[in-house]
DNA sequence: TGTGACGTATAAGTCTGACTTTTTGTCTCC
DNA sequence: GGAGACAAAAAGTCAGACTTATACGTCACA
């Protein structure tokens, strides 16, 4: 997905980061730069380097004749996409996931009206051809392909809506998506209404419809809650 | 707000992200470590934590035998709230603004309706206390004292949401009031319709009216999309 | 006993220089 | 003209010495 372990530096990161995001270190606790360059192996600079950017997302502090502090989990840049890899990957997976949904199911339905105002022909054509590849893959167990439209299709969406933000989320909706299907629900296949939702809204997309775009994208988004658990079925 | 200039690294930051942030090097740009290092007159090292916390931003990446190469901005982490703040202090303002303005109107109507549902009993004194507050500052001219309790305000619908990741929206939503007031527009007195809707939102999460709430917030967000011409008026 | 000033130990911060590794561009040779 | 070898360039890594800020303990004084 993204550039991992990039360097020694990057390989100190896949195994501290994770630990501290899994919250194997309490905030408050106190690291010391040269305790763990001896533990990694490494050379001080390069463990230097790493803290630097722990410190970037906010994970830790680094002060003078203290050390390296973790910061209380209320401060980190949880919108990093590496911070959001790690907590997919840990313990916190459940709740992350459900924190990423919420703000998908607060993102998308305006994404989709947006995208319905501004997506060229190319990106309409692209969401039809998603849509299409949804429903091809929609029974008979072809999990994989369908993931892969369905991803596509919200990628698309998000890019079309014109908002460098949203379109920024694609990534993060990706993890969620893949995560549903590898770890979570939906061992059967797909719920052919959420498909059939899918495909009007590529209509309403094609049509500049914004209004029916964020109103149906809305209902994708409260059925992926409700997957869940957060709202009442 | 933050903690800027912490160190050496600190200040070649300061320098460096906004100009690359302002597009002052294009993508595809090289940029050399030694030269950076003696342009900025620090050592390699601590050039090389700071090229580290750009990489972790994906503002550029470092290859062997190339240099540090700027990456096209829609790779940069825009979530950053370190990138946030140094795109709006260049010249990429008001099109930062605007982006940003948008995701409020995304994000903020649901974390509302999710606060009329979790808010605390404190949480909702705080809130009501807020929007007298604003009330309070809306004549007058006091708008340093209004953008105050205005801040406060949203910062605690966000936190009240009971999502993560709304909460860490807050300090992105001071900045675009704070640069509503301070640099665009609002030499007026603020809209007395606006603050009207903050104290109705305020009772509709004490009274657990989560539809209401999230109604009358977009309502907010609308407001706020019409002040830079999003919307048609 | 409480409080203030002072000194010291500590850990991060910085700098330097040498060395390694990877990658790219080029040059030769077939 | 293409494949392989070579050389240069820039990042990457390491070790060691030095600097600086600061938390904490100590001691004198009220």
């Amino acid at each position: 997905m993204s550039t991992p372990g990039r360097g020694l530096h990057g390989h100190v990161l896949d195994t501290l980061g994770p630990a501290i995001t899994a919250g194997e270190y309490p905030p408050g606790s106190v690291l010391r730069t040269d305790e763990l360059a001896q533990h990694f192996e490494v050379s001080r600079s390069v463990m230097r380097e790493a803290v630097r950017v722990l410190e970037s997302m906010h994970l830790v502090e680094s002060r003078r004749r203290v050390g390296v502090t973790v910061r209380p989990k209320a401060e980190w840049n949880v919108y990093d996409p590496q911070v959001i890899r790690w907590r997919l990957a840990g313990a916190d997976r459940p709740h992350q996931l459900r924190s990423l949904t919420v703000l998908r199911s607060a993102v998308e339905p305006v994404a989709a009206g947006l995208a319905a105002q501004h997506a060229t022909a190319e990106q309409c054509a692209e969401l039809t051809e998603c849509a299409l590849g949804m429903v091809a893959n929609s029974r008979g167990h072809r999990l994989e392909e369908y993931l892969v439209h369905d991803i596509a299709f919200h990628r698309v969406v998000l890019t079309a809506s014109g908002n460098e933000m949203f379109a920024r989320l694609g990534d993060v909706v990706a993890e969620v998506l893949a995560g549903r299907t590898h770890h979570e629900v939906m061992f059967e296949d797909p719920d052919p209404a959420a498909v059939t939702l899918h495909v009007r809204v590529a209509e309403a997309v094609r049509a500049g419809d914004a209004v029916r775009a964020e109103e149906l994208t809305r209902q994708i988004t409260v059925g992926a809650l409700q997957e869940l658990d957060i709202l009442a079925p």
